[in-house]
DNA sequence: GCGTAGTCATAAATTTTATTAATATGAGAT
DNA sequence: ATCTCATATTAATAAAATTTATGACTACGC
């Protein structure tokens, strides 16, 4: 069994023609029935069903069971190359939502400056959803992510580096500005000026709306936080935005949530389980976690 | 590239050695050497760096990263085999944990007997743990499990079947015998007799220790539900078991838990997510979430 | 119905690739 | 220095993949 013989099955599954996928890859025809005779031999069982009145191919339950691990297989020689590339460039691709990569991440890079690392590294900002999936095809080495639950995934490994709180943040002219916290119950009649639904807070927010039963009023999305730390200064609404992205010297006055049980902003670094951290990695990997805050 | 390379890589990654390797897969040694070579070339990097004073093979960071995907390949094709296997011979391989076979499945038999289906099945029981890895690897089609969260597991996808109370078995002529229910933490002095960790039982008795903060003592464990209904009958202690795996005719009062917060025995149909069902499978996965109850 | 075009299979020839046997190289041990 | 052990190199050979040419079958247009 070979790579290219599974490539040509791969397509032969997607085209549904010997022809086409011999054209596809610039080789006869026979080539294709050939590769997949071989395959049918070395699995012992028949995976196309040729002919049958000639209309169009069938690929029977062995053969759809195999394109699926055939696909996982390709998939896997594609990340091991993306990632053998990666190290022969020595170079770390390190992924980033906005929002870390914003607020969080400078606070680690004079410590990777002084270690010589920054320069090793090659950040990528993206949602975290992207982020995830970059991990798992082998686009990325490691990512910092946001979410607001523990990353489950038997794909992926992680270390929690830090736990922020989600906070209120109005206008300093706000009747709220004056109190240290406030109910997320009490605020169902404020409008909010919101991060858009790329952002985990959105995630957050909907938690909070559910478990307190009130569906505060979203006047604006957007995803710059900049725009709504400006429309929240001119008290055009609310916003509910983590700690980490509210800074002193921002013209709003951040307020805690006062309810018992609510969401927290996690960051995690995280990387592919079956990644293997090269010297360099793992030096990232150890300050990071040494220097989380 | 194809599936000899990976293979003979992977034990010179073990074997770290071009000579041992050879005599292994009864192959003359540069077959081995020209082998790793073409990998070198077609992945462009070098994956093992040779003699260095002669005493070890030494892998690169490209090497050792490709032996993980060259696991995972080697475990795919391993995976694709067996499903093929199963398929030609047209049995469903369904994996159940013993109380499921004991209690559940029974009665689900008639159905599938009405449908001639019981005929296809193959049933293997085993733990939870263990059928999981049994599923992943391809040498079950379907499983019955039993957990007390529902399964998040990316390579897999579930049904929910049923979700049974945990309940207390008491001798009959045990003082709490007359009630209907029963706090978990009224049971803090009572001596318990327990299925062992491998049965779930063990997780939903410790998480309801956890939260009622206090720790029954265990007399005795085994794994024979009917020698834990003797025990208790005769009144040598109680018991935690799941309401279904208690029959009428146990010789035993069974009391509900009247904690608001408690575990529940989930009972799922599981299977890997890129498995493809065959017309039977389907067949039966529709009887199964039919029928549940 | 008959000719034509399209699709896949088969066979023999050819090209490419993998393997072997024989030998070279290089380092540590004696 | 020479022997041993492990891997590399080379040329010859064996094995495998691919191509060209062709055949068989079917659908479709006329």
């Amino acid at each position: 069994m070979n790579i290219k013989e599974l490539q040509y099955f791969q397509r032969l599954f997607q085209e549904n023609s010997f022809t086409k996928t011999a054209n596809f890859f610039h080789v006869s025809q026979p080539t294709i029935t050939a590769a997949v005779q071989r395959l049918e031999k070395e699995l012992d069982a028949q995976l196309v069903i040729r002919d049958q009145s000639h209309k169009d191919l069938i690929f029977t339950d062995s053969g759809k069971q195999f394109e699926k691990h055939v696909e996982q297989i390709l998939q896997e020689i594609e990340t091991a190359k993306l990632e053998i590339t990666a190290i022969k460039k020595e170079k770390v691709r390190l992924g980033l939502p906005p929002i870390i990569g914003g607020y969080y991440f400078p606070t680690l890079s004079s410590q990777l400056v002084s270690q010589d690392l920054l320069s090793q590294l090659d950040t990528h900002e993206d949602g975290s959803k992207l982020l995830l999936n970059k991990l798992i095809t082998g686009h990325l080495d490691i990512a910092l992510l946001g979410s607001v639950q523990p990353i489950e995934n038997d794909q992926l490994s992680g270390h929690m580096l830090s736990r922020k709180k989600f906070k209120i943040i109005v206008s300093r002219n706000h009747p709220l500005a004056q109190k240290k916290a406030v109910a997320f119950k009490d605020l169902q009649r404020e409008p909010f000026i919101q991060l858009n639904e790329r952002f985990i807070h959105s995630i957050a927010f909907e938690q909070l709306s559910r478990q307190n039963r009130i569906k505060p009023e979203i006047i604006y999305r957007t995803n710059d936080i900049q725009v709504i730390k400006g429309m929240v200064a001119n008290n055009i609404g609310i916003s509910f935005l983590t700690e980490m992205a509210i800074l002193p010297q921002d013209p709003v006055a951040a307020l805690e949530l006062s309810d018992v049980v609510q969401p927290e902003f996690m960051i995690q670094l995280v990387y592919r389980s079956n990644h293997v951290l090269t010297a360099v990695q793992q030096k990232i990997v150890n300050l990071m976690t040494q220097y989380a805050f």
